[in-house]
Order: C-alpha cells, then structure tokens, then sequence
DNA sequence: GTTGGGCTTTTACATCTTTTTACAACCATT
DNA sequence: AATGGTTGTAAAAAGATGTAAAAGCCCAAC
C-alpha cells in the first residue's frame, strides 16, 4: 500500500488530509515539526511526503534539503503560503518534487500526488486554471492565454493577477495587496499598485477604460469580479 | 423528480449537500470545478443549481453569469465563505436568486432552496427596480436610467440613492444618512448631504428648483416621495 | 567591469470624486 | 419686518485615481 507521510503543524489541516488520503486508499504517517517529519522520513520510508514549508523547530525547506540529500528518490509535494517564493521550493534549489500553494482544494492536491507518484512530469493539471470573460488564467503554470494566444506577465504581475482571482468578490486595500503581494516589509508606495493595475487592465480587460473585472473601489482599493 | 446540481470542488461538502438533499426527496447531480459545472447545467438541465463561489476553473460568478445568460430561469443559490460578503451584492447582480454565507446550517439552505423552488423563478431585477417620475434606478445593477439615457452615478451618489429609496416616506435626518451611507466613523459634515442633495435633484428631478421626488423636511432633514 | 534590456518603482500631471466653503435665499419665531 | 438659524448652490479645495513617461534596479551578455 502506498505511505504518505504528511508533515503539518496544524492538526486541522493533518486530519482533513488524513480524511481524504485515506479515503483514496493510502496509508497515512504523521509528524507535526520538522524535526519530527525528517526522522519520520529517514526510518518509515514512505512513498511519498507532503511538507508543509512553515513549520515550528525546523523549515519544510530545510527538512527538504536534508531529506533530498541523504534518500534523493523520495517525492516531496511542498505546501507553500501565498506569496512565499514558490520559486525557490520548486527548481534544483531545494528539490522538492512538486508544491501547492494554500488555501487549496484536496481535489487539486490528490491530483498532484497521483501524477508524482505515477512520476509523470507535473504537468500543470487544469485543476488551477481560472477562467473569466476571455483570458484564461493557468495559476501554476504562471501562463495566462487570451482567446488562443499567450500573453507575457512579469511575475509581480502574474503574483498580483494570482492574488485578485483567488480573492473575487472581495475588497482589497491597496496596502492588504502591498502585503500579500509584495511582502509585508515591501518598499513600495501604494502608487505602485495602481500602476500595475493599469497594466492587469490593458491586458486582461476587453475595454481598459472601463474595467468590468479589476474595478475600482474609490477611496478604498480594488475589486476584482470575475 | 427535483433535481438540484451541486457546483462544488470541497468533496466533504458536496458529500453531506448529497446526503441532505437526496434525504429530502430531491436528486443530486454534482461538478467539482466551474466548467464542469457548467457544462452539466447546461446538458442536464436541473432544475436548481448550488454553486460554489470559489472554485478553480471557473469561479462561481463566472459559471452564473454564463448559465443565467443562456438559461435565465434556472434558478441559482451561490455558497460565499465568510470572508466575502461584498459577493452577496455581486452574486446577485449577476443573477443569483440567492446565497448563503459559508458555514451555513444544511436547514438553511434547505430553506432557501425550497423558498426559491416555490417562488418560481422570479427574476431578481423585477424586485430590485424601483420606478419613480421618469427615472429607473435598477439597485443591483447599479444603473440608473431617465428616458432610455443612462446617467452617470458617483458610488457615493448611487449608495445615498439607493439609501433614499429603499426608504421612500421616511424623514431621513443628515445624521442618520451620513451614518448610512457614509458609515459611522465618517469625517464628513453634514453640509456634504446636502451638497450631494443638490446632485440628486439635478440629476433625477424634473425640475431641480421645485424638487418633487427629494423632499426638505426643514429642520431635520430629507425625505424620499416616490 | 560595463552595457543593455527588461522589469519595477517613482514621478508628474490630467481627471474624477468628494468635501468644504462662502454666500444668497429661505423659514420660523418674535 | 427683524432676527437667527437652516438650506440651496456654485465654486474652490482637497483627495484619489488613471496613465504615460522618467528614473532606478537587477541581471545576464559581452
């Protein structure tokens, strides 16, 4: 039988996973630090991890680092926050297998455990795409299409266009997107926001003059609708 | 038989939704992403849809306004997580005949299922249009119209409006509207209600001088007579 | 190094919205 | 009618936002 060994400091979230793994069949082994999920790791031998990045006594990052060092076959599924480097989990730097960035769907993270088992290449399974008017958003491939053709985004841009379809309907601060965006030690003026939304726009909006997803909420922030 | 389609990507609560549902004698069909969601309203032809704001894929208010657009008189509940209330205003200015704020009680929904069954597809731009002299202001649209010809509203504006008319009849005090529409921790004084009266009046009174519809009450403050 | 290009941030200015101000007109009471 | 407070109204001031262009930064190529 297949193992997961979930790594999770937040036992809600460790139940809800055990639920759903099991549920589909797996066996599942818990540890609830860091230091606690390497040991784990290194005597239960299980078939596949899922790390989460912020941790209590050691980092998913850092349990992933040794871990990849010393049984470089074991896959690792990272769990990441919004605007965490995604990066840097990702990639040769750590070595991680593949990740999800929280809040997520089990649905999405089942479908990304499976295909790094069957060690099929995670190709970005359509669980994250998001569609609105005629762009058509790729949230883990970081590819955004308009009527058939790819269009260029820098990543703060795609970051930002992230942050709106994760969040419709809602109202939100320049200063709250300064924070989740950029980071909450971002040098930035709010100015900047705007400037970035005036480039979402030209992009994404059939008429940029007169926004229908990103609108404006005066003296307040930004609404996206979609 | 009544058939309810579930839009929904958390497997948990399309489960127990499924359970309840199918307990009180309806049936069940289910989609766990926006486009699937759609493609089976549109091919089974339920006869009530609970949708799922947050969903990958498609976001519910995407799904609704594409289904209302081709299937009008399918009725709609949306689920908004708590977070989100604004998409209380949003989901049914696209056409929901209603929602419920995430956590709810399975008995509300229920409720509100069998209230939107038994009320039969009353369109919720009939109750949300209010008619007054030559003017049409249409609350969830946010539109406001005057012989055929669309005005422009400032949100501020549209918000004392909308306060104006949900209150026909009423002596509104400066106070109060400011309270209102302003929100209650608002620096402005209550000389900006009247400068915005005076925006009304000339924007929806035939005669701006003799208004007939915006009523001074002298010493306390206006009143809507529509 | 240095250079060049792409991306980000800032700046500047036009425009739009909201609030305040000033004063005239109005109303109620005496 | 005189008085003092209230309201109507336009215009000024203040504040926010849209937008293009300049300035700054970073990184890779030379």
């Amino acid at each position: 039988m297949t193992r997961i060994l979930i790594v999770e400091d937040e036992p809600n979230m460790v139940a809800g996973l055990r639920d759903n793994f099991e549920f589909e069949g797996y066996e599942v082994l818990t540890a609830y630090d860091g230091e606690a999920g390497l040991s784990r790791a290194l005597a239960d031998a299980p078939d596949l991890l899922v790390l989460d990045v912020m941790m209590p006594k050691m980092s998913g990052l850092e349990v992933c680092r040794q871990l990849k060092a010393k049984r470089p076959s074991i896959p690792i599924i990272m769990l990441t926050a919004r605007g965490q480097e995604v990066d840097k989990v990702v990639g040769l730097e750590i070595g991680a297998d593949d990740y999800v960035t929280k809040p997520f769907s089990i649905r999405e993270l089942l479908a990304r455990v499976k295909a790094v088992l069957r060690r099929g290449h995670t190709l970005p399974s359509d669980q994250d795409r998001y569609l609105f008017g005629d762009a058509e958003v790729d949230l883990h491939a970081c590819r955004v299409m308009r009527q058939g053709r790819e269009l260029d985004f820098s990543s703060t841009e795609f970051e930002l266009l992230k942050y709106f379809v994760s969040h419709p309907g809602e109202v939100l601060s320049r200063d709250r997107l300064l924070e989740e965006v950029w980071g909450y030690d971002s040098s930035p003026t709010t100015r900047t926001v705007d400037a970035h939304l005036v480039r979402l726009r030209q992009k994404l909006e059939p008429n940029p003059e007169q926004p229908r997803f990103f609108l404006t909420v005066h003296g307040t922030g930004y609404r996206f609708v979609g």
